[in-house]
RNA sequence: CGGGGCAUAGCGCAGUUUGGUUAGCGCGCACGGUUUGGGUCCGUGAGGUCGGCGGUUCAAAUCCGCCUGCCCCGACCA
């Protein structure tokens, strides 16, 4: 077979960039570090969305939308916040044709205008909490781009939450980490490791950071979505203030949360293969794609009208195309769907209907093994079983790559060594400066603490401390 | 912002070293026919300010200067 991709080993980055480009998920904008987003892309994007708004609704939260435009000022009420972003604010100086008095960031996120809302919109304990989402287009600076992973502009959702107690916020916090590790399980079939950021990696503004992190097929991490608690922070900075029952002024505590399109790029890269993408099959945008061969003209209008009544018993219960594009061989369209990471295609041709069959290829088992004959009375119940037992074998897989990629290490060679080929989970007690170090030396990151101690407590990898503090270290995204 | 690479048809490239008349090739695209169980075949055709500006020259895709954009690596980051 002629080579379409580069193949994943050969050079994994620009598999990734080829793919994202050849599947039809998204497109370079004249507007460098930006990109756009193709219908495919997009509704992928719009099946992830759907998923995670279910189980913010479903969690008691509400959506809302708050402007692009943010008065410069803002952004300096807090500290560590105005820090963080600083450098990679767009400013906009004019508008109208005039100079505007104080400039307007274009979001980087939203913190800031929603804590100045919520300061108007609390005034009670009864007001609390306030719950609210918001899905939007927020713009950073970055000095290198990639499609999906890290772009100029680029859409997601953020919570914003403000609660009468430390306790709720943080209640909420760990709530919405749950709910974006069971998004990303459930329908991302991508298996992700919860846990808090290090001082040195957490959010410009929070108190803590809590994140999922994901292996991709390179062994590299992706944090796939972040959960913040903002202590009093944003509402000492914005003084968002209510009254409790006893009548007395108090500060709220607040929570910000959230995914980006950036989950598209985990999916590309967490289950992507040399064929192309393998897409989840419960965020597919296609999970069935119908391909109907016929030999001779003769036998195209029964191929045709038989493949037209498997799509009509499909619609409805599963998302499902009939590829009836002329002049393109069967082989042609297989490829271009496996390229595209549709899950399930189902091949429809005169024997089939002779038999009263249909053969269905799985796209996470390439070639022949992959493929089942499937008899007529049985599509449905059989389309449905497949797409759950590939969305299992998906994330099983994932998880058996990520387990054997990732490493128990006692000592920092250990570590050094462990971190060219995966994940290192070690015991640390070490600070930013640690990090740092070594960060300059191996090029890998603290990914994240883990909630659990370590079984046998011990020593800290770097520093020998004594802990019982779980650490994974890695090269990241 | 530093280092590297690239810029010629929609995409991928050759041609540039050593300047020379009409800038080629593959894929894709349009049309006609043929075909279709793992990227069919034949024919016809459309499509180019050779990234931009300036310079050298009788003559520039080719040599020189400046600029711009994109990709990769690094610092920064969801």
């Amino acid at each position: 077979m002629a080579e379409f991709l580069t193949p994943q080993h050969e050079d994994f980055s620009k598999w990734y960039n080829e793919i994202v480009l050849k599947a039809d998920l998204a497109d370079y904008s004249p507007v460098r570090g930006c990109m756009v987003i193709k219908p495919y892309g997009y509704t992928l994007w719009e099946r992830i969305r759907e998923e995670l708004d279910r189980r913010f609704k479903a969690t008691g939260h509400v959506n809302a939308y708050f402007p692009l435009f943010i008065p410069q000022s803002f952004l300096s009420k807090e500290a560590e916040h105005v820090e963080g972003f600083a450098p990679e604010l767009a400013v906009v100086t004019h508008g109208g044709g005039k100079k505007l008095d104080e400039p307007l960031v274009v979001r980087p996120t939203s913190e800031t205008i929603i804590g100045h809302m919520y300061a108007k919109w609390i005034q009670s304990y009864r007001d609390l909490p306030v719950l609210i989402n918001q899905w939007a287009n927020v713009v950073r600076w970055e000095m290198r781009t990639r499609l999906f992973l890290r772009t100029t502009e680029f859409l997601w959702q953020e919570g914003h939450t403000a609660h009468a107690t430390s306790d709720e916020a943080m209640e909420e916090t760990m709530r919405m980490l749950n709910v974006y590790t069971d998004f990303a399980v459930n329908e991302g079939a991508l298996p992700v490791i919860p846990g808090r950021k290090s001082e040195k990696e957490k959010f410009a503004g929070a108190v803590a950071t809590y994140t999922i992190e994901a292996m991709m097929k390179d062994t590299k991490a992706l944090q796939a979505g972040t959960s913040h608690y903002l202590g009093q922070n944003f509402a000492k900075a914005f003084d968002i203030q209510y009254l409790d029952e006893n009548n007395e002024l108090q500060y709220v505590w607040t929570t910000s949360w959230g995914v980006s399109t950036r989950m598209v790029g985990a999916i590309v890269m967490a289950h992507g293969d040399d064929h192309g993408l393998v897409l989840p099959p419960r965020l597919a945008p296609i999970q069935v794609v119908i391909v109907p061969i016929w030999r001779k003209n003769k036998e195209k209008a029964a191929v045709l009208a038989a493949a037209r009544n498997i799509e009509a018993r499909l619609r409805g219960l599963v998302r499902v195309k009939l590829d009836e594009r002329e002049g393109l061989s069967p082989g042609w369209k297989f490829n271009d769907w496996e390229m595209r990471g549709v899950p399930l295609r189902v091949e429809l041709g005169p024997r089939d209907i002779e038999r009263e069959q249909v053969m269905i290829a799985r796209r996470d088992i390439p070639g022949r093994e992959g493929k089942v004959s499937v008899p007529l009375t049985a599509l449905e119940t059989t389309v449905q079983t497949l797409l759950d037992t590939v969305h299992q074998a998906l994330y099983q897989k994932a998880l058996d790559f990520r387990e054997s990629h990732t490493y128990d290490v006692k000592t920092y060679d250990e570590l050094k060594e462990a971190v060219q080929h995966g994940f290192a989970r070690v015991l640390w007690a070490g600070d930013g400066e640690d990090e740092e170090a070594v960060k300059a030396e191996t090029k890998a990151t603290l990914r994240c603490l883990l909630a659990e101690p370590a079984e046998t407590p011990g020593k800290c990898v770097y520093t020998g401390r004594p802990t019982d503090q779980v650490a994974i270290f890695a090269r990241a995204y």
